[in-house]
DNA sequence: GATGAATGAGTCTTCATTCAT
DNA sequence: GATGAATGAAGACTCATTCAT
C-alpha cells in the first residue's frame, strides 16, 4: 500500500465521517477535508456517494471474511469454533469501532436505497455460523433439531446487538472475552441449570 | 379514534412511506400524499420531519411495551415467559411489517443524527427480558452466573436479527412459532446433546 | 393572461436572459432573479433549464404561425403573399429582438443537444413559403422549374441572414421595407436588367 | 504538415467532436482522445477551450476564401461568378460537413458568449459576394437598385440556410449542382415567368 | 384548522485548467 | 515538450418549511 493510496485514504476518511454523522448526514467535502483531498478527488477514484458506501461494504467485510475464516480454521472442535467465532466477532467490533458502526447502521439502511445491491459478502459472513453447526451436527455434537438457518442469524443477532450496545455506549460495562463466552456459553449450554435439566 | 384524526393518519402514513424508502428517502409529500393531507398540515402536527419518526418510536413502541408486558404477567414460569416473549415479539414483527422495519433501520439510524434523543422505551422494552431473568434466577430456574444486562441484548439480538430476515425477504421460509421455539430453546437448553452436558 | 402568471413570467424573463447571455451561459438563479421568483419556482413551472427553452420554441414560434398565417390569408395574389411574408418576418423579427435571437441562435444548437425534439413548428412556417409558391406556380405566375423544398429554405435563408444582421447590429442602416422589398424582389424579378433577360 | 503536428491534429478533432457534440457539450478530454494527446498537451498549443474554436474559425474559413476568390477570379462574367460562388459554398459545405456544422452552429453562438471576437474573415467572405455585384452594376449587367449590402446577406442566407438543411439531414434530396443552379437563377432571372415580366 | 404555492438554503457532481513529474 | 492526476469553483436542482388565503 502506498502512503499516497488515494482509494485508501478516501475510504478510511469516509467510515470515519459515516461513522459519526451517518451516510446522509455526511457530506462529500467532509470526507474530502478528513481525506486530505480535493472534493472532485474523490470523483476520480468512485462514481458517487453510494459508491463509496457500497465499496466500504465490500473490501472491508471481505478482509473480516478473510480474517475470520482463517482463524477458524486453526479449530477442529465446533464448540472451540463457535467461542472463538464470537470472540473474534466482538474483538473485530472493538478494533474498527467506526466500521463496524457504520456496517451496523448503515447496511441495514442500504438495503432500502440500493435495490440492485446484494450484499453476498454478509451471507458468507453467516454462513461462516452454520458450517460449524453443521459439523458438529455431524461430529454428533450438536442436537439434530437445530436448523442452521435460524441459528445463524440468532446467534450473530446476539453477538450484533451485543456489540452495538458497544458502539454506541462510550463506557465498556463488560470485557469482550466476558460478553464472548457468556453469549457462546448460553448457545451451548442453555442457561437453565443442569440438575433442572436432568428432569 | 376519529375517523378524521388526522394525527393518526399521519402516522399511520409515514410508517408506510417510512418502510417502504427509507427516512432518508421519503418526502414530506409523499407522506401528506399517502395521507391525503396537504403538505402544509402535517406543520400542524408535527414539529418537523424527525418529529414525525420520534413520535412513531414513542408511541408505537409504546403500545407494544403495553402489550407484552400485559401478556408476560399472565405466566409465571419463567421459561414460560421467555418462550412466550419470543412469540410475541416475532407474532408482532409479522403483524406490523412496516412498523417493524421502520424501528429495525431507522432507530439505529436516528440515534446518530438526534443526539438529544434518547430512546427510553427501547430500554424499558429490553428490561422486559432482564426482569424475566432475574426472577427465574430468583426462584433457582437460571443460573446465577448468567448476566442480565448481557443476556437481554443476547435475547432481543436473536430475535431482532431473525425478524430482520422475514421483514426483508419476500416469502417466509420458516414459521413464526417455529423460530420462536427455536430460538428459546437455544437459550434454554443450548444447543449441545444431553449426553455430551452430562459430563 | 393574469397578472401574476408565473409560467409568462418565467418564459419572458428567460428569453431575454437567453438572448443576452445565450443558453448555456445563462443561470437559473438569472432567469429567477430576471423573472422576480425564487430558484426552485421555476421548477414548479418547467422540468429543468432545457425544458424552459424547448417551451419557449414551442409557444413563442405557435403565437408567430399564426399571425403570419392570418395575415397571408387575406391576399390573394402570390407576389404579393411574398411580398407580404418577408415582411412580416423583418418586422416580427424588429419587434421581438430577443425572442427572434434565441431562436436564431439556440435553434440550430438545441438540434444537436436535444436529439429527441424536431422542431415542427419550425417546418411549419416554412412550409407558408412552399404553399405559396404551389399557389403561384398552379396560377400560371411562377415558373414550373422552381423547387418548391429549395425556394423555401433559400428564401427564408435570405430573410433569417438579414435579420440577423440587424439583431446583432446595434443600429439599422437599412429599414424594414426597404429590406424586405428588396428581398422579394430579387426572388421576383432577379436582378438582371430586363433587356438582358429578353436575350 | 508534419505528421505529429499536434497543433493540426487537435483542430481536426476537435472540429470532428464540436461537430458532434456542440461546442458547450463537448469536453476537453474528449478532443484529447480524439487526437490521441493528453488533456494538459491542448494547453500547450491552446490558451483555453474558446480559443481552439477561434481558431477554427480562422484558420480554417481563411482557406475556404482563398480558395474561393482565386476560383472566382478566374472568372470574368458576373453571372458565371455568382453562380460558380453558389457552387463553391455548396460543394465546400458537402465537403467539410463536421466545418461547416461547426461554423453555422457555433459561430452564430459564439458571437454572444465572445464579445471581443469580430469575426474578419466571414465579413471578408461576404464581401466577395458585394464585390461580384458591384463589378456587375458597373458593367451594366446588374440593375443599379440592388443594394449589395443586402443582397449579399440575402444570397449567402439562401445558400447557408440550404446547407444547413443537408448538413442537419442524413440523406440528401437534391444534388449540389441542382440546388447552386436554382438558388443562382432565383437571383438572377427571379422566379415569374418571363411573360409576366415583361408587362 | 387546512391548503399548497412559493421559497431559498444546501449539496452533489462536473470539468476546464494547472503543474509536478 | 508531454503527461494526466489533482484541483476547486460553479451551478442545476431538491425539498423541508412557511404563510397568505
Amino acid at each position: 500500500m502506498k502512503v499516497t493510496d488515494k482509494h485508501d485514504k478516501i475510504i478510511k476518511a469516509a467510515i470515519r465521517v459515516f461513522a459519526k454523522k451517518g451516510f446522509f448526514n455526511s457530506r462529500i467535502s467532509e470526507i474530502a477535508k478528513e481525506a486530505n483531498v480535493a472534493d472532485g478527488t474523490i470523483y476520480l477514484y468512485f462514481n458517487n456517494k453510494y459508491d463509496i458506501l457500497i465499496t466500504i461494504f465490500e473490501e472491508e467485510i471481505g478482509k473480516i471474511i478473510a480474517k475470520v475464516k482463517q482463524e477458524i480454521a486453526k479449530i477442529d472442535d465446533p464448540r472451540k469454533k463457535l467461542e472463538r467465532f464470537a470472540y473474534l466477532h466482538l474483538r473485530l467490533v472493538e478494533d474498527n469501532r467506526d466500521l463496524a458502526e457504520v456496517i451496523q447502521v448503515e447496511l441495514r439502511q442500504s438495503s432500502k436505497f440500493m435495490k440492485e445491491y446484494r450484499n453476498k459478502k454478509f451471507a458468507e459472513y453467516l454462513n461462516i455460523i452454520s458450517q460449524i453447526i453443521r459439523q458438529g451436527q455431524n461430529q454428533g455434537i450438536f442436537r439434530q433439531d437445530v436448523m442452521p438457518g435460524i441459528f445463524k442469524r440468532a446467534f450473530f443477532g446476539a453477538l450484533d446487538e451485543m456489540s452495538r450496545f458497544w458502539v454506541l455506549s462510550t463506557r465498556k460495562k463488560y470485557r469482550v472475552s466476558t460478553a464472548a463466552k457468556q453469549i457462546s456459553k448460553f448457545f451451548l449450554d442453555g442457561i437453565l441449570i443442569p440438575e433442572l435439566k436432568a428432569n
